[in-house]
RNA sequence: GGGGAGAUUCCAGAGCGGUCAAAUGGGGCAGACUGUAAAUCUGUUGGCGCAGCCUUCGGAGGUUCGAAUCCUCCUCUCCCCA
């Protein structure tokens, strides 16, 4: 895997760059829609690449082992084949499902034992199993398996549980190292910052992650409730450390506002259930602010969905027909939200990176940011 | 023509003397959601000068300290038999 910065701005620390993977190249900064069960829900594959431009999805490890079952990903011969996406995919660890799944699961040195949510059956993770799930899987980028501590996390317990991350992220290394990928292609991993709110443990995890010279390197635990202030700071500080010359990657984030800060900060990559789950319940992200398509408001409002919208459903359906749709239950209403909600994400980013290359990207967010805290 | 059942807050539908501005569901209105246990969850849904008061349970009277609940008449629905 390869990473080459193309251009950096000059009054932030954002970057455009390009990702080489075996599955295509990945152009910086991106938002990553995700696609925890092995489907963007609600959203198809040739509309995932041809109208929202996505080049690269998610898949998680705990979803995709619990169901279908790695037999049947193998059988499938990966993820790829089975779910007909042939650009890259990066897949979470189940770090993730570690913090919210916390009331059944539990946590010892060795690893994690999790009681499904589909029938309450018990399954170990460590980070052993969760390297070989995603070796099955096929993820082009695999994740380290983490804990992703909770907000508020008192200081001891955050630093234990760093401790454990970082051996755990050892034990990932070497697991990873002694196999190989399954189906012809070069897999990569990517560890990630742990550390809470808390500057010091940030800067200890930051300097550690950097020392493991990964191709691309995550930062987790943020996102999770804390104030944006403090999410910034925490971004800063750690993206000061970990290695320029790589990609960096904040989990979960977010809002678009978050993604243009964090892009600002010298973020490259991005995912967020925001647009997919937020489309479902009816929320529309545009360029001048948040819709929330099913206030009575919109009841008779025959505009199309978003004057500046690049989907083809923006232009294609009306504020009051998609309202209709979410009020009568319809399911082409999640679909038409997801589409759009996903089409703006990444025209954001696509809009921030010619921003970066042609070197008015500050202001051009300073602007963008304030018009999307709108409501509409 | 004969017999029976019933009319409750936007709808359906509980309640059958006080603890009832009235269960529950639906609908309406709004909110939440950040590496997806989520097409989910939460709040609210008569009015007001809002720890209280006012107007509501088909209509009009009446019984009672007190009625959506009991009695009388009226109006209107629905069902069965002819």
């Amino acid at each position: 895997m390869k990473f080459s910065i193309q251009s950096s701005d000059t009054n932030s620390k954002a970057r455009a760059g390009v990702l080489q993977t075996d599955h295509g190249q990945i152009e910086t900064p991106i938002f990553m829609p995700v696609g925890t069960a092995g489907a963007v829900k609600a959203v198809h594959i040739p509309e995932l690449t041809k109208d929202t431009h996505a080049q690269i999805i998610l898949g998680n490890t705990y979803h995709l082992y619990l169901r279908p079952g790695l037999d049947i990903i193998e059988k499938a011969g990966g993820l790829h084949k089975f779910n007909g996406w042939d650009k890259p995919i990066l897949t979470d660890s189940g770090g993730y499902q570690v913090y919210s799944l916390s009331n059944t699961r539990k946590l010892t040195k060795e690893g994690v034992v999790f009681q499904s949510h589909i029938d309450g059956s018990r399954h170990t993770f460590t980070p052993e199993t969760v390297m070989d799930i995603q070796r099955t899987i096929g993820a082009d980028i695999m994740m380290a398996f983490d804990e992703c501590t909770p907000y508020p996390c008192d200081y001891d317990y955050a630093k234990n549980s760093l401790k454990i991350t970082h051996q755990w992220l050892d034990r990932c290394i070497n697991r990873f190292d002694e196999t190989q990928g399954k189906y012809g292609y070069q897999q990569t991993l990517f560890p990630i910052v742990q550390g809470s709110v808390y500057k010091d443990l940030r800067m200890e995890s930051a300097e550690y992650i950097a020392s493991k010279n990964a191709d691309g390197n995550a930062i987790g635990g943020l996102s999770v409730g804390e104030p944006h202030e403090m999410m910034y700071e925490m971004t800063d500080i750690v993206c000061a450390i970990l290695p320029a010359d790589k990609p960096r990657y904040l989990m979960g984030v977010g809002t678009p506002s978050n993604i243009l800060e964090s892009i600002a900060l010298g973020i490259d990559m991005f995912d967020c259930v925001m647009p997919t789950r937020n489309a479902r319940h009816g929320i529309l992200y545009t360029d001048q602010g948040t819709i929330n398509i099913k206030n009575g408001k919109w009841k008779d409002d025959f505009s199309v969905l978003d004057e500046n919208g690049t989907s083809f459903v923006d232009k294609q359906y009306t504020k009051a027909y998609l309202r209709h749709l979410f009020a009568a239950n319809e399911m082409l209403a999640g679909m038409i939200a997801s589409l759009h909600n996903l089409r703006f994400y990444l025209w954001l980013v696509e809009t921030a990176r010619q921003h970066i290359i042609a070197g008015d990207f500050y202001a051009w967010k300073q602007g963008m940011v304030k018009q999307l805290s709108q409501r509409l």
